[in-house]
RNA sequence: AGUCCCGUAGCUCAGUUGGUUAGAGCACUACACUGAUAAUGUAGGGGUCCGCAGUUCAACUCUGCGCGGGACUACCA
């Protein structure tokens, strides 16, 4: 190190400069590589990265994310962890595959026609990295270290053949199962979806459907119990009412549900379209919905077709499980099941009187509960709709017409036609709807394409999660949720009410499904590897199966690139392989792909190809210590992580995990493209830098709660936290050049420090030891307001101003160098504290540090170790006692400013009552810090009481409330109204008895607190338990010392307005005047010293040439010139 | 419809195991301090602590019922 080497010094603070300065010497030093070389083979912290998918440009939501994430990985990495970070790509699935179709200008029809499989495979994996550059990109600006070079990709043949072999483990479990069921399925996809998947937030969105009460015909022809009394005394048809949101679906009704205990009334009335006469069946509870009172006074005979008073009498009633088995002819017979029963009552448990009439209508083919009551009572299905969401050929006017209008393309000639009131009117003309409205309720859409879903049977593969359901629920007991509420709440009622986990998906770009199976479905294999795959086709090849291996060239157990890029395990090439089961049978593949949150949910072993590789060390990296992401993920990553782990390794995937709100616009509304509110990442960082909206990302709100983001507010961070520690730095640097302080003398014993550096040195281990204790409990938030606190109240504004001078004035003493040291040593430790949250500003400042005094080996804060607290330097007594200065101080400048007396004005004395002794020393430790600061000359202790201060008390409800209960109140007010007699009697004997309505109460000095009021003939100011009077007595010297302190704040001013450098010499003239001549006179030296001045003249204001007049006082003017002595 | 989170000054947020007169910052006004400061200090305005009930001597704090905002769940006909 040369000699001469300076801190750097800057003339303002650019956040954004720094950024790309300190992440340049991040890029050339390779310092995130060190980090990790660093602690190397110590104690593994470990990490996931949720995968992104890089075909969507990010968000400055992602800033906050990737933010947290950071934070927690640099913090263990500087408590000496290894911690690994590897980022991956979330690269398969449907918005790829309609992002390639959209370029491209094709359809799903067109892969393998219009255009090569090979090409649509290569435009797939374009398409998914289409804006990697631009996430490497935010991701180096925002600093968050991980692994950009070696990322997993889950469309990588080693990451599929993880996600297969997990797949087989669940296989050999009985865990995967194919089944036929009714699932939400997106005809504009083409595709089934997850539980999961519907779970994304937005999905589920209110709309208006046009909703019908149908009118079903009960037939009498059959035998029933209950037909008696449904016909009897009238020949009226009668109908059961059954009410639908989804008209399309009445085509494919065969059967009506009704709850067994549910009580049904049979009335009289007509219909309101057809004006015909009607009996009608429905809930008891719901009758008044239909029937309103005041209609109650109408009779049967008075009515008139096409009245709105439509009269109606109640006949009889009964129980749903009466009406079980009653018989009805078909609503709209365009069909018949092929097999089971139709068009009759059953019961379900699912029925509620909540709304509609208390009958279900069930069309099994479009509904869970539809398809399970049917089954149960062996009632047929209808399925009227293809999977392209069609009305099928059967359907006579209706054929081929979209259920949803949505599914129609914009230009089609239907696209303002709705076939469900097509059917409506169609039913109202036939006397087959009796009440038709519009109704809203929420209904769930493809989180892809954004249309609305059908529930629809489809043939799938199934992990049966239900199976492990406890043990899910159990192990999620021990993982680490912040905040607490989304683990217990959120994801343990998500688990509570778990399904079967859909995997298939039938699309192309995906994991494929690794199952063969035989014509007859007799035999299957579940494929755990490429090597298994590769022998299963030697011995295909053999059967004559096929001609030749596409794998010939797969070296089994090499791992590298490039033995795993001689072969695609994507469709279709998949597809073309035919495997030979043990009997000797053609096996092929079924077609499905899995779901993508599989591959997301296997990122733990598929990121390192587990087993294949790294297969003992599963231990170094699952499961994971720290995951995070948004609340969003609770259902999505959170689950399947959780799901994978249980199902395959009986284990929780991660320990700890923070799951953070939404990024709203200043307004708290959501950020959106289409409403203009986004805030753009990237300019964002340009402007005020990452370290300013890192820190006022963390610091503003809750990683959990939602944080609405307002630029205004990062300006304020930049402001307020960086401009006051750049400001300190800038302080220390200045004068440590001066000084040539490099830290290489001794180190000043601590109890050798003056007062004001243990306090500081006090307040900096407790600070260590809280900020610790935050970031240990996953509290970033906490730890960034605590550090700034500290830089604000304590090290800038009240260690730096008050020890100012102690760095400009006299020699280089040891009380100099304390101060040197101790400042050092704050920002040092600050540097490191803060790191996690800040990690370019902090690491500048600890470069520019360390690169003069080189007490640090590392070249980096970030390859240093987090501060441990010295706790013997921490002394409460301290820390409150200093405290009580700046309450005094702050009460004193309270008082000046109240009698219009200014600082700069010196006064005599501050009288402060004690009624302690420990009160008082306790005080005298700090009373030459307020002197200075408040600028009086002495500080007087009152212990004595008698008679000169007024006195008031107060009750203490903490300790006598327990007590005495219910007399409190009284109680209290008595004590409030002692006389300054029973105040002194309590303070000398330490207790008081008096008697409240006949009972004896006794309190003692603690259930009480004593305050002085007021001290007559002073000035007073009182705050809690504290009391200050100030002597505002202003003697003619006073007067004069204050003149001078005015002198040379103006002589000061000149000095810095000139430019002057703060170490030079100068001269000073100024006008002979009254007002100020003795002023100078009696102050001489100080005015010379304080201002480094070798001549100090007074000159005739006619002689004094080239002067500035400067306004003194209110009263006075004087005409100063100064120069700089060469 | 249910579950969870949130509701404190114009704005952003603190508020310990219930304890007396509910705080900070920003913004606004005035004054002051400063040979580090885009900082800071002092003073001022600004509050039915979302509402109502209950428990308690005492509720911003605990309980219940509502209201408003948000997230999530849902077979919901």
């Amino acid at each position: 190190m040369q000699m001469d080497k300076k801190y750097p010094e800057y003339k303002q603070l650019s956040l954004t400069r720094i950024g790309n300065e300190v992440l340049n010497f991040w890029t050339e030093n390779n310092v995130f590589e060190q980090s990790l070389e660093n602690r190397r083979n110590h104690t593994p912290y470990v990490f996931f990265e949720g995968p992104p998918s890089a075909n969507g440009v990010p968000g400055i939501h992602h800033v906050m994310a990737r933010a947290i994430k950071d934070i927690f990985c640099r913090y263990k990495t500087l408590k000496g962890f290894y911690v690994e970070r590897k980022a991956g790509w979330d690269t398969h699935g449907l918005p790829i595959e309609i992002a390639v179709e959209k370029t491209l200008g094709i359809t799903k029809e067109d892969i393998g026609k219009k255009i090569s499989v090979d090409d649509y495979n290569k435009a797939c994996r374009k398409e998914v990295m289409k804006y990697k550059d631009l996430w490497d990109d935010l991701t180096l600006k925002i600093g968050y270290w991980v692994d950009l070079n070696d990322p997993y990709i889950t469309f990588e043949n080693t990451y599929i053949e993880t996600c297969w072999y997990l797949l087989a483990q669940l296989y050999k479990k009985g865990l995967l199962y194919k089944g036929y069921t009714i699932q939400p399925y997106s005809p504009a996809a083409g595709t089934g979806l997850s539980t999961h998947e519907l779970n994304q937030p937005g999905c589920y969105r209110d709309v208006k459907d046009n909703t019908v009460v149908a009118q079903f015909k009960v037939r009498r022809d059959t035998d029933h119990a209950l037909l008696n009394t449904l016909f009897e005394g009238g020949n009226a048809e009668v109908f059961i009412l059954a009410w639908t949101t989804t008209p399309w679906t009445l085509p494919s009704n065969t059967a009506l549900a009704v709850g067994k205990d549910i009580d049904y009334v049979l009335v009289d009335t007509f219909n309101p379209y057809t004006s015909l006469p009607v009996r009608l069946v429905l809930a008891k509870p719901l009758f008044g919905k239909y029937f309103p009172e005041k209609n109650a006074e109408f009779t049967m005979e008075s009515y008139e077709p096409g009245s709105k008073n439509i009269p109606f009498k109640v006949i009889t009633e009964f129980k749903g499980s009466q009406m079980a088995g009653l018989r009805y002819e078909q609503l709209l017979p365009y069909a018949q099941p092929e097999t089971g029963d139709a068009f009759m009552v059953v019961t379900g448990d699912f029925v509620t009187t909540e709304d509609g009439t208390g009958i279900v209508h069930i069309a099994p083919s479009f509904g869970a509960d539809d398809f399970k009551v049917a089954r149960q009572n062996g009632i047929g299905a209808l399925t009227l709709v293809d999977k392209q969401g069609r009305f099928t050929a059967e359907m006579g006017e209706f054929a081929g017409r979209y259920v949803k209008s949505e599914y129609m393309t914009d230009d089609d000639p239907m696209r303002n036609e709705n076939v469900d009131i097509d059917i409506i009117v169609k039913l109202k003309k036939e006397n087959r709807a009796f009440k038709t409205e519009k109704y809203e309720h929420s209904y769930p859409h493809c989180w892809r394409t954004d249309k609305p879903i059908l529930y629809y049977p489809l043939d799938s593969w199934f992990v049966r999660a239900t199976a492990l359901k406890e043990r899910m629920m159990e192990l999620n007991k021990t993982i680490n949720w912040k905040p607490e509420s989304t683990g217990t709440g959120r994801f343990g009622n998500w688990l509570e009410n778990l399904n079967d986990w859909n995997l298939s998906r039938s699309r192309y770009w995906g994991t494929p499904l690794p199952i063969w199976v035989s014509e007859d479905r007799e035999e299957e294999i579940c494929i755990e590897s490429v090597e298994q795959l590769k022998a299963e086709i030697e011995k295909s090849v053999a059967a004559g199966f096929m001609k030749s291996n596409p794998f010939a060239a797969f070296v089994p157990g090499d791992n590298s690139a490039e033995n795993y890029n001689k072969f695609d395990l994507h469709r279709p090439y998949v597809d073309d392989i035919v495997l030979v089961s043990p009997k000797g049978n053609k096996m092929t593949r079924e077609t499905d792909l899995i779901d993508v949150w599989f591959d997301s949910g296997a990122m733990p072993y598929a990121q390192f190809h587990y087993p294949f590789e790294r297969k003992d060390e599963l231990n170094e990296y699952f499961p994971a210590d720290f995951i995070a992401e948004g609340v969003d993920q609770t259902r999505g990553w959170f689950y399947t992580l959780h799901a994978i782990g249980t199902l395959a390794f009986d284990s929780v995937a991660f320990k700890t995990v923070v799951s953070n709100g939404l990024v709203l616009d200043k307004n708290g509304n959501k950020m959106s493209k289409r409403l203009g509110n986004a805030v753009d990442p990237f300019e964002t960082l340009e402007k005020y830098g990452p370290d300013a909206t890192r820190w006022y990302m963390i610091t503003n709100a809750q990683p959990w709660d939602n944080l609405k983001f307002d630029l205004e507010g990062i300006a304020e961070v930049q402001r307020k936290f960086f401009g006051t520690l750049y400001n300190t730095y800038s302080f220390f640097s200045l004068y440590a050049n001066i000084d040539g302080f490099r830290y290489e003398e001794a180190e000043v014993p601590f109890a050798s420090r003056p007062e004001i550096d243990r306090w500081i040195l006090s307040e900096l281990n407790s600070l260590i030891l809280d900020v610790d204790d935050a970031y240990a409990d996953y509290e970033p938030t906490k730890a960034g307001r605590l550090i700034s606190d500290f830089v604000d109240a304590h090290l800038s504004n009240w260690y730096v101003r008050l020890s100012r001078r102690r760095f400009w004035k006299g020699d280089y003493s040891q009380d100099k160098i304390s101060a040197y040291q101790t400042l050092y040593q704050c920002l040092v430790t600050l540097a490191k504290l803060a790191s996690p949250i800040a990690p370019f500003f902090t690491d500048r400042l600890f470069i520019d540090l360390n690169g003069i005094t080189g007490k640090e080996k590392h070249a980096s804060v970030h390859l240093s170790d987090f501060p441990v607290a010295d706790t013997s330097m921490i002394d409460k007594q301290l820390e409150e006692r200093m405290e009580y200065a700046q309450v005094i101080s702050s009460m004193v400048l309270s008082l000046r400013k109240k009698t219009n007396l200014r600082v700069r004005q010196p006064l005599q004395k501050v009288l402060i009552p004690v009624s302690g002794t420990a009160f008082q020393s306790q005080l005298e430790k700090v009373s030459n810090l307020i002197a200075s600061e408040v600028n009086v000359k002495e500080i007087e202790y009152l212990s004595e009481s008698a008679g000169f201060l007024v006195k008031k008390i107060k009750a203490n409800f903490k300790t006598l409330g327990p007590r005495y209960g219910k007399q409190m109140k009284d109680v209290a007010a008595t004590i409030a109204a002692f006389s300054q007699e029973q105040i002194n009697q309590i303070e000398k004997d330490g207790k008081l008895i008096f008697m409240l309505n006949e009972d004896e109460i006794e309190i003692f000095l603690q259930d009480v607190e004593i305050i002085t009021e007021d001290i007559p003939g002073w000035v007073v100011a009182n705050q809690g338990s504290l009391t200050v009077a100030l002597d505002i007595t202003l003697t003619p010297q006073l007067v004069e010392e204050g003149i001078a302190r005015e002198l040379v704040n103006r002589i000061q001013n000149l000095r810095k307005d000139k430019g002057f450098d703060v170490t030079d010499k100068i001269s000073i003239r100024i006008d002979k005047l009254d007002s100020i001549e003795a002023a100078i006179a009696h102050n001489y030296t100080y005015i010379c010293s304080e201002t480094l001045c070798e001549k100090l003249e007074i000159l005739d204001p006619d002689q004094l040439s080239g002067k500035e007049i400067i306004d003194l006082t209110d009263d006075i003017s004087v005409g100063i010139a100064i120069n700089k002595l060469v």
